[in-house]
DNA sequence: ACTCTTTATGTATATCCTGACATATGGTAC
DNA sequence: GTACCATATGTCAGGATATACATAAAGAGT
């Protein structure tokens, strides 16, 4: 089983889905931390549907074209509560802006600057989104939110995860635009100073 | 060119070397934030050879096998100045651990607890080992520093990203953690509470 | 002698993933 | 009518990456 496996079921733990709308969810919410296009949803559906963790069943629509509609099976949900407990394997990460800045020393300075205020802006626009999403959540999900069993639990936590992360980000690009345009690192001002 | 291609001019840029120690420059230092193995690292010097962005010598060792030193062409330096400061194709995040959240209402909470226990210990050793070379940089490095065009200014910049992600990333599974023992969201203790 | 490790450089296979190609239904805009 | 867009499902080619296979020099340990 691929993680991309793993993703589809826990988007048809939720709900039954077609391939089209876990095409969808990739792209928004689930997609903010793993993603996948069509071409590679299709393929993996018919393999999870090979190994019984997953069933299908065609929808005919007026309309629009029929749709096949998957639903997760007991062996696909087993699986799936088994997957959820088991430590990641540590992948390397791979930062492009990271790897730029271990080079930066070489580029114009000017130029470097703007890189690095481009970036904190869309760090920064990401971050309200999320800023936004959070806040509905609170509101919306009061009740579920009280507990850690929820769906609405799961995905407060992740968002939780994109919203530190994004903060912390755009905090280290300001930082980065703040350093280049005085020639030097400017000071820790991290926590307000 | 590929980002890998840029990695590697990135490492030649500071000192002549071998496919090698590029492959050891990966495993630890750089390969914090990009890596490859040497399966990949050797055909693409071959291809960054065949660009003319470097060029490479046979040295002779002794009680060694031979080996080829590459160091970074005119147009190699030339191509990566201008790399640097453009902004990064946005690649799609892909976080485990974070996905592995989104069914987390799925698992044992005991055994959930237990994960996010053993990851923040993983990213806490990370940031303490970043810290270490922090310490020893601030100290070692106190002249370079204060100039960011300095290769070391460069590093510097780099670990701090490091430092600043592992903590982040320890917090929230130090909350993830806490919310699943007790069975409900944890206040927010972020910023001390 | 044999094995193991480090240095050193490659190739081969398989998988993951992206982007492009391909097709079909039916609505809306011009 | 024609072009375009959203829905809907696929395939294919190529590039990126990981794992394993393969070779070789020389020291260290048993």
């Amino acid at each position: 089983m691929t993680t991309l496996g793993y993703a589809i079921l826990g988007l048809l733990s939720r709900e039954d889905l077609s391939g089209y709308d876990l095409k969808q969810r990739m792209a928004g919410r689930v997609g903010y931390f793993w993603s996948a296009k069509h071409s590679q949803i299709y393929p993996e559906l018919a393999r999870l549907e090979d190994g019984g963790y997953v069933k299908h069943s065609v929808v005919e629509q007026r309309e629009r074209p029929d749709k096949k509609v998957y639903e997760i099976t007991a062996e696909g949900l087993d699986a799936l509560k088994e997957w959820v407990i088991q430590p990641p394997v540590p992948r390397p990460t791979r930062d492009e802006l990271t790897l730029k800045t271990y080079s930066v020393w070489l580029a114009d300075e000017e130029k470097a600057a703007q890189l690095f205020r481009e970036e904190k802006l869309r760090h920064e626009e990401q971050l309200a989104h999320y800023e936004e999403l959070r806040a509905w959540m609170e509101g919306e999900w009061r009740e579920e939110l009280t507990s850690t069993n929820s769906p609405e639990f799961a995905s407060y936590a992740t968002l939780r995860r994109g919203i530190s992360y994004e903060r912390e980000y755009a905090e280290w690009c300001r930082w980065m635009a703040d350093s280049i345009a005085r020639g030097e690192p400017s000071e820790k001002r991290e926590k307000g100073g």
